[in-house]
DNA sequence: GTTGACTTTTTTGTATACAATTATAGTATG
DNA sequence: CATACTATAATTGTATACAAAAAAGTCAAC
């Protein structure tokens, strides 16, 4: 279908020392973060050989890596699908994100420099255009980068890894379980978030990155079990009537 | 060399439903626990795909796992080696670490039952009877295997995963920072540490694997340069006096 | 029309062959 | 003797071929 020109030996010189896979799992992680993905959906491993210019070998590394990250989940002989996280699940991650985001937030309070907050307002700024725009993929991935910018800021590899693993996670999750046009993830909160760091007030930074999470997991308890497709959680009730 | 015999095909009977490349991950995992295997220490595919009777396919699949979990740095065209933390991603490593415990050990406070705890007890003994018959590898191990298993009863998947690459990274670290025959994780506190998750007390239950996780950081500050390999930093006097 | 066994097709898992890159050894030269 | 260069070997990166498993399709029996 759609085919990507040219992702082959000689693009390297653009890319820097990029290797394949990692090219081919940016614009999957990408189109996962933009929903063009939904949950669910298959990721035939030869179809993806063909829209990239590659062997499977390429787009094998690309899925093992997603799914380490648990973005999309490996099921032995039977093909990689993008995850689709339980409502339990959600929670959970959104407990971890939590975890981490106010380890993040902390350490951005100490580390951030002034190049670094302008930069942050710049992202605020370029979602906030997405969003105006109509663009809402764009927008929610940019929203994760934000998150992801302020791990890289934060100065501790570890954590961002795990940071990248969870803002994808998320972005699924808003994919799931948001019923609405709502905004999930208003740039407003993301301009108070930085002005709080600027100050390095960073119990206001943690409180707000904490109200901020909180949208996401009143989403779940609204929608709760309307958007799932767990069958055997929708006929619960059968076994008992029997 | 030493070839480990048969995990092939027919193996998979007891194996239940782990893949090869899960068996490969999981024996190279285990080596670097147990310290086996030394930080630096360069991981021929070829080597070991004779080693395990498998193509390097297979070897790959686990390198690059392991790679995910930075246990092992993949450098491309460059092959992989058992990763060398230096001073500074130790201490980086070692506080995303107190992060992810704090939430882990308060998770179980919460969650863990009679059965569970009884479990744990019985690592702590295990691993015990590992240091007192002077099995340090195997001890460090289960000591690394007690905090998977903590992280497990948390019941938090993402954390959990997490938490396997910290630890296995701590083991590392040890590896390279511990001079002294010292035990590096005492059991004694391990035992503690039960006694306050099985009274509930989560105060206590956080201090204590905090003041844990100390003993690792110290001996970071102790050793600080002597134990680097890092020559840049070693001769960093030489520009000035030229 | 539905169910169940059998066959065919598709898709994934693994090994292997070859290309590209890096490491090593050898040689010549100053 | 040290250094730079070249040729060779070893190692990794990628594609492909084949084996194993799962999915889809076929057809008969009820």
């Amino acid at each position: 279908m759609s085919q990507i020109s040219e992702l082959k030996k000689n693009d390297t010189k653009r890319d820097g020392k990029k290797t394949q896979d990692d090219i081919v799992y940016a614009h999957i992680f990408d189109a996962i973060l933009e929903q063009r993905l939904s949950p669910g959906t298959k990721l035939n491993e030869e179809s993806l050989g063909e829209i990239f210019g590659v062997s499977r070998t390429i787009i094998r590394r690309a899925l093992s890596r997603l799914g380490y990250e648990q973005v999309v989940v490996l099921r032995p002989n039977r093909g990689a699908v993008v995850a689709c996280p339980t409502l339990e699940e959600a929670r959970q991650i959104v407990f971890a994100r939590r975890v981490v985001e106010k380890a993040v937030t902390e350490l951005v309070c100490d580390h951030a420099q002034k190049k670094q907050l302008e930069q942050l307002r710049q992202m605020v700024r370029d979602e906030q255009a997405c969003f105006d725009r109509g663009d809402r993929g764009a927008g929610i991935r940019l929203s994760g980068e934000f998150h992801l910018m302020l791990a890289e800021i934060a100065s501790n590899p570890p954590l961002l890894s795990f940071q990248r693993s969870l803002v994808s996670l998320c972005s699924l999750i808003i994919a799931q379980y948001e019923s609405g046009a709502k905004s999930h993830c208003s740039y407003d909160e993301h301009f108070e978030l930085i002005d709080a760091i600027a100050a390095k007030d960073k119990a206001r930074a943690v409180s707000l990155m904490m109200h901020h999470l909180d949208h996401i997991e009143e989403k779940l308890s609204l929608d709760d079990e309307i958007a799932t497709d767990d069958l055997r959680a929708i006929f619960s009730n059968v076994r008992n009537s029997k």
